[in-house]
DNA sequence: AACACGGGGGC
DNA sequence: GCCCCAGTGTT
């Protein structure tokens, strides 16, 4: 026997240790209820990103709202807009419904079972269609996401930049190899459900780990080296000045953002890119801009608000005009009781704070 | 291959 | 502050 053998890979056995694991420790997760293929994709939708704990409500109320494809399908896009209002990446939304729309004109309202057609629907990756083939419909594909790259990485030991497409790729082609065929289901959730609670980014619980005699980044104690992964570059900042405009109704000015780019079709109070336009032209720039004559008063406060590629910083300042018919339909007076209506970004309703009656 | 695209939470 | 999170679409 070489030493090749010895370290070889035990397949069986990684499954068997693995998914005894987590048959004995999953989560009671709401989308776990059942294999539903639409609750199963929604909740893949809603997770991209997101964290478990964030997505749990968004999760019901969305269900609730929306229980079937047909339901998604007839609903107003700014309703479905409101229902995701605060859980970030809106075009999510926007293409979800845009594919199960598909779906019931297209599929006849059936998640469709294979990989073409799934993977060809808007919103739907190479991940996301294979958390739906194997939750859903108990295929043995791969799908990787954060969690299993960062897993997968530190069990095999591999040294890639997994910020890398290539990586990716690579650790899709190991997990079709080690994924039971038995159960993929459970499968891809457990390394998911390992990755949160045992196999974390930073000081991993290997004692505690089901699969840590299989792990050969433990063996060669690198896991805290591992996955390896570039930065992202830094944010860049850009300086506004949001108006809280109020006319003479004790109404505010509204606008909604253009419907494609960041925060696509939410509302907002009007900004002003000081950059651009400089705080001498500023109430000239509201008028070629927006039609309105205003006029600046009080400065209300700042406040900084992060992206994942930018930064805003936001001075906000109490405006007033006069009630105009105005030619912009992107463009509403609402009172402060209206405005909870609309679909506003997670900055903008922390400036709802410094509305007054 | 690089970048745009939100927001929250851990340390 | 930095990093991460059940990623995808566009360029």
């Amino acid at each position: 026997m070489n030493e090749e053998v010895l370290t070889e890979f035990n397949k069986q056995q990684f499954q068997q240790d693995l998914l005894s694991w987590y048959y004995q420790h999953k989560r009671d997760l709401p989308w776990r209820q059942d294999q539903d293929p639409y609750k199963v994709w929604v909740s893949e939708i809603m997770l991209q990103q997101t964290k478990v704990d964030t997505v749990i409500p968004y999760f019901y109320r969305f269900i609730d709202k929306y229980p079937t494809v047909y339901d998604l399908a007839a609903a107003d896009e700014q309703e479905v807009l409101k229902a995701w209002e605060g859980l970030g990446y809106y075009s999510r939304a926007k293409n979800l419904q845009t594919a199960v729309r598909e779906v019931v004109a297209s599929y006849g309202g059936v998640v469709p079972a294979n990989p073409k057609e799934l993977g060809s629907l808007k919103g739907i990756g190479p991940y996301t269609r294979g958390a739906i083939l194997s939750i859903a419909y108990n295929q043995p594909e791969p799908a990787v996401d954060g969690n299993v790259m960062r897993v997968i990485s530190r069990i095999l030991k591999i040294e890639e930049d997994i910020a890398k497409v290539k990586t990716r790729n690579i650790i899709e082609k190991e997990v079709r190899e080690i994924i039971s065929k038995d159960d993929p289901a459970s499968f891809n959730q457990a390394i998911m459900d390992l990755g949160s609670s045992i196999c974390t980014p930073k000081a991993p619980a290997c004692t505690f780990c089901p699969i840590q005699e299989h792990c050969r980044a433990y063996a060669d104690g690198v896991q805290d080296e591992l996955p390896i992964k570039s930065k992202a570059k830094k944010q860049k900042k850009i300086p506004y000045i949001a108006l809280l405009i109020k006319n003479e109704n004790n109404e505010y000015v509204i606008e909604q953002r253009q419907d494609s780019g960041l925060l696509a079709n939410l509302w907002q109070f009007p900004m002003v890119p000081i950059d651009e336009v400089g705080r001498k032209d500023l109430e000239n720039w509201v008028f070629s801009e927006y039609g309105l004559k205003v006029k600046i008063k009080e400065h209300k406060g700042n406040l900084k608000h992060v992206f994942s590629h930018i930064i805003w910083q936001l001075e906000i300042y109490e405006a007033e005009t006069i009630n105009v018919a105005s030619e912009d339909q992107r463009l509403r007076f609402v009172n402060i009781h209206e405005i909870k209506g609309y679909p506003f970004p997670v900055s903008h309703q922390k400036m709802m704070k410094y509305l007054s009656e």
